[in-house]
DNA sequence: ACCTGAACACCGTTCAAGT
DNA sequence: ACCTGAACACCGTTCAAGT
């Protein structure tokens, strides 16, 4: 019995059965082993947590940057990256419950600081044009997870204002469902087009 | 005993010991009842947790609308949301772990869709502006508030690259702590006025 | 209708005891 | 050094039994 493979059918069991199917007990079964044989090896249940996150944000490792337009390759940038993170949502949910959810962006970081570079902006404008859509996509895949898990999430304003006086365009626009990936492109669009182009200074 | 005694208690429970704190054992010692009294008022404990969630949702009044420029109006509006539910984290959290964000949120889309209109915005990029605003000012607060529960979540760049050829003045830029307020204010204002004056198309 | 005690099946964790 | 069984203190939940 080794840490390394406990911590890989601890993996496997959250990509399985979720994360609460991961109990100590459920992880011993699956090895063969009785509990106490996980303690020996890798401390508690915190521990075991930790190192699965350690091994998931190693694992992810980002999509290329498409385009030769900048605006263009940053968006492509981001697009990509939410898409991947939004096909494993347990493995995201597991990283944000662990308080980690920044590290899963660090790659991500760095190549926006070499685009928005590119794209011709320097100092503090950089910084903050890397840190806001670092947050934008962070905070959409948060969001989008759960709606993921949880269908009811998805906002309905279905009789959200039935006595207000909206008027009728409005109102069948809002009704009507709209895909978060469409949201997503282009509210991303917009974000970093501004953010580069420097409107709202 | 009743119903709405147990739920209040459970809320303020939640309150002061966290949502771990909330067991159902820990509910009916501080009720004075034994545990089995709570199942026959409220069911089990998701229902404690879905009526809680519920006191939590209507209590939320939300902010005012301040200035007279529609742009500054939005952004006050949404600088107002932001500041409030982060001085709740842990209800938050909460709302956010049933799975029920999207509800917090009805009053504020509200508000938006009049906002919004007042700008001059009409039909399908009413809808969108309202719908993109509501998302950013979601994930900022979900990202925020887990800063404010652990704070290793901050973002640190220190170190991140090392190796790479960034610029000092940008190196420096990133290096520096940002208060992720500052950021969200930079990042609110420049995300609604392209809503508003159409950029990015 | 309302409340209760006893019991069940689960947790994470510890610790003395084995090889 | 490595592994184990037994036990502890906790969960949520059920259900027959009381008034």
């Amino acid at each position: 019995m080794t840490a390394e493979r406990i911590v890989g059918t601890a993996t496997d069991l959250v990509e399985t059965d979720g994360v609460a199917g991961l109990t100590m007990r459920a992880l011993a079964s699956k090895l063969g082993v009785p509990v106490t044989t996980i303690y020996w090896h890798v401390g508690n249940k915190d521990a075991v947590l930790d190192a699965v996150v350690n091994g998931i944000i190693d694992r992810f490792g980002g999509v290329p940057a498409r385009g030769t337009d900048g605006a263009a390759r940053i968006v492509s940038l981001c697009r990509g990256w939410r898409r991947n993170l939004l096909e494993q949502p347990t493995l995201v949910g597991l990283v944000h419950s662990q308080g980690r959810t920044a590290e899963l962006f660090h790659p991500l970081s760095r190549v926006l600081v070499h685009e928005f570079t590119a794209a011709g902006l320097v100092g503090r404008d950089a910084a903050m044009a890397v840190r806001v859509t670092l947050r934008f996509v962070t905070g959409a895949v948060l969001t989008d997870v759960q709606v993921e898990r949880a269908p009811s999430q998805r906002v309905t304003f279905e009789g959200l204002w039935a006595e207000e006086d909206v008027p009728s365009a409005l109102r069948g626009a809002l009704t009507r469902d709209e895909d978060p990936t469409v949201l997503f492109d282009y509210a991303i669009r917009k974000l970093v087009v501004s953010l580069i182009t420097g409107v709202g200074e």
